[in-house]
DNA sequence: GACAAACACGAGTCGTCGCTCGCATTCTGA
DNA sequence: TCAGAATGCGAGCGACGACTCGTGTTTGTC
């Protein structure tokens, strides 16, 4: 593979040149989406944009820029479109219904999207790419630290990371089930997913909960502090 | 087209043959680890092995076929050394030292056989080796669904089912978790997939444990024995 | 020892894939 | 209007990887 060193001014698009990198991305999006990173070819991406491989390489130096890009955009689209779903929670809101509203705003976006699911999970990235892979990874993961440091206040900082982590995790794995399944099958591991991810956060910051509820019944009256994980009655 | 039957007779191996093969498996296991299925190379393969491609494939017909006999081969070591874990449960351990000690064992076979891991979550696996991947799955999900149906007497089979991808999920991505940490690091990522299995699986199981409550509460009135669904003979 | 089968080699074949190059066509601005 | 830039084409190059083949070596059996 020739390396181009050349730092190219960007050049001037005109209107048809970007409809034709947007038609491009979603050709990519597709074969990515169907055969994975690696397997996609650049050749099967031009087919499935109906232009030749040479004008693929008109906007895009190589196969990676192309994943890169398409993660770009992908990333600006969830910001904006759910940027204040990762807000800090309302400390008021419960929970359960933090966690289902996030859940439902991801699912939504990754069901639209199937591409990211396969950017962010597959292993068959190389070089450069893994960098963008992390950095979206990293994203991620701090935006879940943020959401999550305001409930456990009193974690250390190494503690919180993991649970973040471990957050993403569950989600990911969750995500892959509902993706390869349709339906009511699909609601049901949305469920599933949402009682998980509850159910793993809700004791430790419950925790929380139960010690402002007991500094408030040393003021107040006593007797509420039960408000135990078994709320939920799933069908 | 008419099928080929051509089955090769089993060439007759000599001693050297056997280790020549075992040579090449754990040479093969080592590579698809540190670079995957797809990109693993052949050659990079025999290299590791220390022989030509030429011997590599005087045992093995392609490829695909290495990845196969590996997986069968580590199946069979998974059944052999923990075949017991998988048995039913005893009811009367609680569950979470359950969870506990099932997730030891696999975290332990996983960490020894780190391959495992890469031909289960691949998605780069082409072909007939796609079949196997999923025979492979397939049996896991069996047989965590007979570890769970005793404790899930009353929901129906497709809800055991889902219930058990969701424990395989989960636990792969707590696994993906635990092989990419190390030390102190790994033994807390054990730690919060214990409590999210645990934590997942209590309030199901629970059900159960409050419905033999109610069943034995009811069985002091008489008349009103049939209201439980299922009636578990308390093992 | 003799013969065949199994084992071992590694240069070479063949197909695929990322990417290029020369040339044609379309658009933009002065 | 027309020069030059942007866009578009597709055969083909170079590299790489799965797999083969002709040949030589070791092993088991009579």
């Amino acid at each position: 593979m020739p390396t181009h060193q050349e730092q190219e001014q960007p050049r001037r698009r005109q209107a048809r040149g970007e409809r034709r990198i947007a038609q491009l991305l979603e050709a990519a999006a597709s074969v990515f989406t169907s055969t994975g990173y690696a397997a996609a070819s650049t050749n099967a991406i031009a087919r499935e944009a109906g232009v030749s491989p040479g004008t693929l390489y008109q906007f895009f130096p190589n196969k990676e820029a192309i994943a890169i890009e398409l993660g770009q955009r992908l990333m600006a689209d969830m910001r904006a479109a759910y940027g204040q779903a990762l807000a800090p929670i309302d400390p008021a809101t419960p929970l359960e219904q933090a966690v289902a509203a996030a859940v439902d705003r991801f699912i939504d976006f990754n069901c639209h999207n199937p591409v990211f699911f396969t950017l962010m999970h597959g292993p068959d990235v190389p070089g450069r790419m893994a960098e963008e892979h992390d950095a979206l990874h990293n994203t991620l993961i701090t935006r879940v630290e943020d959401l999550l440091s305001p409930l456990l206040p009193d974690r250390p900082a190494a503690a919180v990371t993991r649970i973040a982590h471990v957050c993403m995790a569950l989600y990911m794995a969750g995500l892959e089930l509902v993706l390869a399944s349709e339906g009511d099958e699909r609601e049901a591991y949305v469920q599933e997913l949402k009682d998980v991810l509850f159910r793993y956060l809700d004791p430790l910051v419950g925790d929380r909960l139960r010690d402002a509820q007991a500094t408030a019944a040393t003021t107040a009256t006593p007797g509420a502090a039960a408000s135990t994980a078994a709320s939920n009655p799933t069908p």
